[in-house]
DNA sequence: TAGATTGTTAATCGATTAACAATC
DNA sequence: TAGATTGTTAATCGATTAACAATC
């Protein structure tokens, strides 16, 4: 595998194109083309054809590309069929559902525990994982050589929760609280935001309001 | 307000701004800088100062910006203020999550139903929201003249859901299905991938895992 | 073969960062 | 005042789209 620079947009496509393809699968096709994908995603065919390429794939004029080399690709690529574990820390509502998402199983990844400030939510399952007290964390994660730490908790426990998880000896984060995490330049943050998304959806929809009767504006 | 086309970067940030600045206005502190925010959030100072400056927001040189004024802005800008409802499709372990989130509300967003295809939720209720019949979603949508409609089934499912959605009334779909939604010029359409991120975060593993002893390479 | 499709190189577009003048 | 901070303009960087040669 090489460890060639690839844009980050790229990355965030590959799962689309994944999930795609494995419908494809699923409906007996194939073989595929950049053409049909973008179609079906609303990306550019060029666009399709490039992030496939970092992929390390290969088509065939004329013909496509081969729906499952494709997919073996791409599991390659981002290296999903490597068994990695991980922990959770914040059972609320997000937490939860992220312990119950089979994105996460997809990707390899297997959460192994959930940790939770709250008392009564110690010994309880979510999703079947057990939830711990928080100050297990450290010495779990240590123990059980655990490679990524979600983050569920709001933005001023965060800090701390990467720290333990820093020591316990986590490769990387996958955070969830709008607040950078200072880590060790060796373990890997990347921080997500649903509140992001929303707020692209909120302006949009404010500058409609703006514009009753004509077209949609930019921006 | 102001139609002018703003980065889409730019509105992603504004939200970790606004969380940050509610922060700060809890712990008292009346005035703050790009700079200081910057820090916090690992976002460039000069970054910042654009991002509020396209909220209409000013600051004062020397003294910054008031914590008060950068809220109000924010929240006129996203047209937070604006109280808006939503229905939801997919009461599934992401659309429960959703139903639960606080950060919808605090957008001025309410949820008053959710849909589902399975009849064994219709009638329970989610973080207090009722479940109902798939079937029904149009007549709602159109009857209670509801805004947004978020969107957490299957890729396949998405479409026909999202043309119920705009026969019902709906000006804007949040999308958290893999795939283009096809619908007419003035209905706004917001994709989100939780496995997207997840995507970024395995390819910087497995690149460190190429690496094993030596610094984090970039891609 | 002809033509569709791939893959790559060049051009365009958009966002970030750097530089710097304005100002409290 | 001096110096910190704002806000804007210019330069750089990165991603997307367009153009086109290669090839099955």
């Amino acid at each position: 595998m090489s460890t060639e620079p690839v844009p980050k947009p790229t990355l965030r496509r590959l799962p689309a194109y994944y999930q795609l393809l494995l419908r494809l699968r699923e409906r007996g096709q194939v073989m595929v083309s950049a053409a049909q994908m973008g179609e079906v995603l609303g990306v550019h065919h060029t666009q399709v054809r490039k992030d496939l390429a970092f992929t390390g794939s290969q088509g065939r004029p004329k013909v496509g590309h081969r729906v499952e080399d494709l997919l073996a690709s791409i599991e390659q690529f981002l290296d999903w069929r490597q068994a990695t574990t991980a922990v959770l820390v914040g059972a609320g509502s997000l937490g939860t559902a992220l312990l119950g998402y089979e994105g996460i199983a997809r990707a390899g990844v297997t959460i192994v525990a959930a940790f939770d400030s709250d008392p009564a939510k110690h010994g309880r399952k979510r999703h079947g994982i057990p939830v711990r007290p928080i100050e297990d964390l450290e010495t779990f994660a240590r123990e059980r050589e655990v490679a990524i730490g979600i983050i569920t908790v709001p933005a001023v426990y965060a800090p701390p929760i990467a720290a333990a998880m820093v020591k316990g000896g986590i490769r990387a984060i996958w955070n969830f609280a709008p607040i950078r995490l200072d880590v060790p330049g060796d373990v890997i943050v990347e921080t997500t935001s649903l509140a992001a998304s929303l707020a692209v959806l909120s302006r949009k929809l404010a500058i409609q309001r703006q514009l009753p009767a004509s077209e949609p504006a930019a921006g």
